[in-house]
RNA sequence: GCCGCUGUGGCUCAGAGGUAGAGCAGCUCACUCGUAAUGAGCAGGCCGUGAGUUCGAUUCUCACCAGCGGCUCCA
């Protein structure tokens, strides 16, 4: 390896992404070969492979990423050495500019005054890189450019659309192939696929993007959650409420919504006559409506905390790229809840609302694949963000305390605070790897103030409270697409919606099948039967593919011995059982809310 | 919103400048069946929507709508 003394271990991260960074140099050198018109931007390694933007006029065709990968192959048969040079500033720019690399001539113009400035060389292609990289161009023995993508220059919507071409690379073929395998296994899962294929949710033209049908089964799902959560936050002593979808412009510009989110709003009448006219919008956060509950009487220091809950269904106008699945919705609920709060309870607070989270991800199963993330704001971009730097600063410093008691490992997400404070977010990725939150928790210490919302302390002195602004179990429609992506559709028994469905092997057990069916619900268990009239094979096949847990086959035997042979979608048979053995099961299997992979 | 790709019966996909096929699903009939597909027959499509080019378009062009992968934004 050059510019550095790396062993040439693949399982190590550091070589991994000097090998992914070559990968990247070696595309961009093909496409410098092919098309020598196109301008290099910026070529890193990214987790799973590697990417190159690159500016050009004309789009790159997936005919084109055949050729390039060809014209790859061929460097990578050359076995080209990768030379390292320095060169100082000005020479450093000069060299760019000689090769109209306008992009590299920004990137140097813009390195600190200190820094060494280095190239990385491969016959006649030259690239600005810190390094370092694989000594030659032919360890790089298997790869694969996976698709072509937009990207901002800097990753700022006011520069310039380059194309990112995504690749992936390895050392050998094998590795490529079962790469490749896994991420085809993955996409199986993809909620937005197999939640369609299962019926759990739809789309049409005629209603629009980002508002899906829950069907049946997805319905069913959510409400399951939904029960759960509500039930479980009662427990903890939450207050329930139920507020409009909807309020005027008056309520939203109290919250700063009106300037800070209006463009996400979906917005009734003409927002400009909102001063002298009733404007409504539909509510794109329901903390404003809680608000209004809490302002209903004088609160005393005796009455905090308040913990208020809601099932609260919102509304985003997301930009028409943005749309996906169940992930990104413009009509969306969420386990949103207030905690009004004194600031000697705040911490109290805010390790209840972060257990009661992780209860949730571990009731549901997905507390092993989430992560965490502190969200600061970002104090060049003023814009985004109410209140003044000291309350910023004092209010991160707290929050950072937390979560350094509590021993939480995160991410920091600089910039990704709500406008009104920070949050930490928990973090998950779907099948594509793609991260999102699904959860959050936030300290605000600015909406209270300007809500004039004041309990009275012990002294007698009014002060505002904090208010901590979590959801429990996120976004039901988010947190339903990966537990489909986790479970491949198969839910966990106690929130599946179909939990057993009773077979009979032919008309004469139609009865049986009927009166067992109708115990079952008795027992509390949503219960099918499949009455149709084709063989038990398909029956069961069909069963299997519909990702049923159980499924109960009713036949001559089991009519006479007053018992059911039992499937079990992980199992396979698992032979005959009395009936209320078999109740007492999945009983318990439900009360347990167990989860199976 | 931006870049690229896609859009043929419920699903998976063929197809070609002269107005459409297959498998599965559905329906009917026969079979009454024991742990992942019984057989035969029938029916089903303004080839996403609108405009343009053309003697003629589902096939070519453009716009819109919807889906996908990114970017930006975000629960």
């Amino acid at each position: 390896m050059t510019g550095g003394t790396l062993m040439p271990d693949f399982a190590d991260a550091a070589y991994r992404q000097a090998f992914r960074h070559t990968s990247s140099h070696i595309l961009a050198h093909a496409v410098k070969r092919l098309f020598p018109e196109t301008r290099l931007a910026i070529g890193p390694a990214i987790e799973d492979g590697f990417y190159y933007d690159f500016d050009r006029e004309e789009p790159f065709t997936p005919d084109d990423l055949k050729k390039i990968e060809d014209e790859m192959k061929r460097i990578v048969k050359a076995d080209l050495p990768l030379e390292r040079f320095e060169l100082p500033r000005a020479e450093a720019r000069q060299l760019m500019l000689d090769k109209t690399e306008s992009y590299k001539v920004e990137l140097i113009d813009e390195l600190p005054e200190d820094a060494v400035i280095s190239f990385y060389r491969q016959e006649d292609f030259t690239d600005l890189c810190a390094g370092p990289h694989l000594e030659h161009t032919g360890q790089v023995r298997a790869f694969k450019l996976t698709q072509v993508a937009g990207a901002y220059w800097r990753g700022s919507e006011k520069n310039k659309m380059l194309q990112r071409i995504y690749g992936t690379s390895f050392p050998d073929k094998d590795q490529l192939r079962d790469y490749l395998q896994k991420l085809e296994e993955a996409r199986k899962r993809d909620h937005n696929k197999l939640g369609r294929e299962l019926g759990f949710f739809t789309t049409t033209e005629y209603i629009g993007q980002g508002l899906p049908i829950m069907l049946p089964k997805g319905a069913r799902a959510l409400q399951l959650l939904q029960r759960f959560v509500e039930d479980e936050e009662e427990k903890r002593g939450y207050l329930l409420t139920k507020t409009p979808l909807m309020a005027k412009s008056d309520l939203y510009k109290i919250s700063g919504h009106w300037y800070h989110y209006r463009d996400s709003m979906f917005i009734m009448g003409d927002p400009e006559k909102a001063d002298t006219e009733e404007v409504l919008a539909l509510r794109p956060m329901a903390c404003p409506f809680q608000f209004q509950a809490y302002l209903t009487r004088t609160r005393s220091y005796r009455d905090l905390p308040i913990r208020y809950a809601e099932t609260s269904t919102l509304f985003r106008n997301e930009s028409s790229g943005e749309m996906h699945g169940l992930i990104r919705l413009r009509q969306f609920t969420i386990s949103e809840g207030h905690i009004v709060c004194a600031p000697d309870q705040l911490e109290r607070e805010f390790r209840a609302s972060l257990d009661l989270a992780a209860f949730m991800l571990q009731t549901i199963g997905l507390d092993e694949d989430v992560s965490y993330r502190f969200s600061t704001w970002d104090p060049e971009n003023r814009e985004k963000f109410i209140g003044s730097a000291e309350q910023w600063d004092a209010v991160q410093a707290t929050m950072k305390n937390i979560l350094d008691h509590m021993g939480i490992d995160y991410a920091h997400g600089f910039g990704e605070a709500a406008f009104y404070g920070p949050k930490l977010d928990i973090q998950i990725r779907n099948v594509f790897g793609k991260e999102d939150t699904l959860i959050t928790i936030q300290i605000d210490f600015q909406l209270a103030e300007r809500f004039e919302m004041f309990y009275t302390d012990r002294d007698g002195s009014r002060r505002h409270p904090i208010i901590i602004h979590r959801t429990s179990i996120g976004c039901y429609e988010r947190t339903l697409a990966l537990l489909i992506e986790k479970y491949a559709g198969a839910l966990p028994l106690w929130m599946a919606p179909e939990q057993v469905r009773v077979l009979p092997i032919s008309e004469r057990h139609l009865e049986a099948a009927g009166q067992l069916a109708d115990q079952l619900r008795q027992a509390g268990l949503r219960v099918t039967v499949d009455d149709r009239d084709e063989k038990i094979g398909k029956k069961i096949r069909e069963g299997q593919m519909d990702k049923l847990q159980y499924m109960l086959i009713m036949g001559d035997q089991e009519v006479d011995q007053g018992t059911i042979s039992v499937r079990s979608r992980l199992d396979g048979d698992l032979g005959v059982m009395p009936v209320d053995s078999l109740i007492e099961r999945l009983r318990t299997e439900v009360a347990q809310k167990r989860n199976k992979v």
